[in-house]
DNA sequence: CGACAAGTTGATGTTACTCAAAAGTGGTGG
DNA sequence: CCACCACTTTTGAGTAACATCAACTTGTCG
């Protein structure tokens, strides 16, 4: 298990599903063979248009998008993200549309997510989990708007971002990539960039974040994570790897 | 079709079912039979308990339910409701767990859902579609919390939950049942009672909603969506019956 | 009628927004 | 290597939206 981890860590992807589930060799070799025939997406560019019909389901291989919302009048509102590892155009309908945007925060590699084969059932339970795992995601971001101060946002964000970074492997000596500029980031946390300025600089002078260079370090997560009442998200045996 | 819909005017769960996806006599049976095993929650009582192991799927012949996440400090958001029509605990999972607890607001009324059968895929449909719904729900809870003012946040839930009540036939002559408190719709939209409650007032001296004796009627929907930018959620060409 | 929950009101406090400008950052081409 | 540009981050001052606290009123139901 160790072993298998190791020797694939240059793949978020297979790195995440198979943490949601175990994976046969043959379900790795599958992943491995869709990610020859990656596709690229610059920055800005939509990956995904609202109203559009779903073609097939991909997988991100890196880089970071997101669901978004705008309104007539110029704002937004950023609905969630989607990280190396996850899945884009899970739809369970027969006429598939695509409910939201989804938008290239950096530039983004996909593939092609390899279809389920009867017999081996560990890609589907992944693919089952992941799907899961997004709708706890849009939970959490509901309870985090409604609920919790700026100060709290963040930190319940940066948590629940470092959590899904770690599951795909992409956590380096206690770091992780952090692309967003603070405006987006105030586009996910229903802020104003300039009041997610400020909260930053308090979470930096209270020795909570380090954030340089385009990567998050928190220095205490459990001190964090207990000063908000931060739950990780519910993962079954499968995911304790 | 029409016919149908009104000699089924008694269940909401057909009605709501049925516009989703066409449904065959043989599945309008089922579902009339699963309703005569129905069960009785009382008001503030819980129907599902986050992280317990999830039974089978049932559906909602009355009354309201929500979801709702608890903060230890006492604060609590309520996440979504679940409405006459809805279905409560499907799941994408193996090891089916609940993800967040579900409590009911009135008396609720339940059944269990009935299974899909090979042969007949309305039901089938009409479960992705309500599953669809559901998440397009929690994607405009996350745009509401995130970037509207608390004027703007109730019309645009007033206006959904109106969509909603319809499509489960649950409108009548211009007005909906409304069984929440303002504390209720408070921990809803992210805001104080008082708050809700002032803001409940300008919307009623604006002449823009009466809301008396638990039930709720728009004087003029389509200027209240032209005014803060509503869009229904998108339907398939079923759903428009 | 009495009790309890829900709705309403007023005064005051705080969080976060707005507007505007300055300072820092990184990439590009001359 | 420097000048320039666009973008991001930072800072300050003033303001608006919403929260808090506490009392009072209304409605409901046994």
């Amino acid at each position: 298990m160790r072993h298998r981890q190791e020797s694939l860590a240059h793949s978020a992807a297979v790195a995440r599903l198979g943490s949601l589930a175990p994976l046969t060799g043959q379900e790795i070799q599958a992943l491995q063979l869709a990610e020859l025939g990656s596709q690229r997406v610059s920055p800005s560019r939509e990956i995904v248009v609202e109203g559009a019909p779903v073609r097939d389901v991909s997988i991100i291989l890196s880089g970071w998008a997101c669901r978004v919302r705008h309104f007539m009048d110029g704002r937004r509102q950023i609905l969630g993200f989607l990280l190396p590892g996850d899945l884009i155009g899970v739809c369970r309908q027969n006429e598939p549309v695509a409910v939201t945007t989804v938008f290239a925060l950096t530039e983004v590699v996909t593939c092609p997510a390899p279809p389920v084969v009867p017999g081996e059932n560990g890609l589907a339970e992944a693919y089952a989990m992941s799907a899961a795992l997004e709708e706890a995601y849009l939970f959490r971001q509901i309870a985090r708007l409604g609920r919790l101060n700026a100060y709290e946002r963040i930190v319940d964000w940066l948590l629940e971002t470092r959590d899904r970074l770690r599951l795909a492997g992409l956590e380096y000596d206690g770091s992780f990539p952090m692309p967003l500029t603070q405006e987006v980031l105030a586009d996910t946390l229903g802020l104003t960039s300039v009041h997610v300025n400020r909260t930053l600089q308090t979470l930096r002078r209270d020795r909570r974040i380090e954030w340089r260079g385009g990567m998050v370090r928190l220095v205490d997560p459990e001190g964090l994570a207990a000063l908000i009442d931060y739950r990780p998200v519910l993962v079954t045996s499968a995911a304790r790897s």
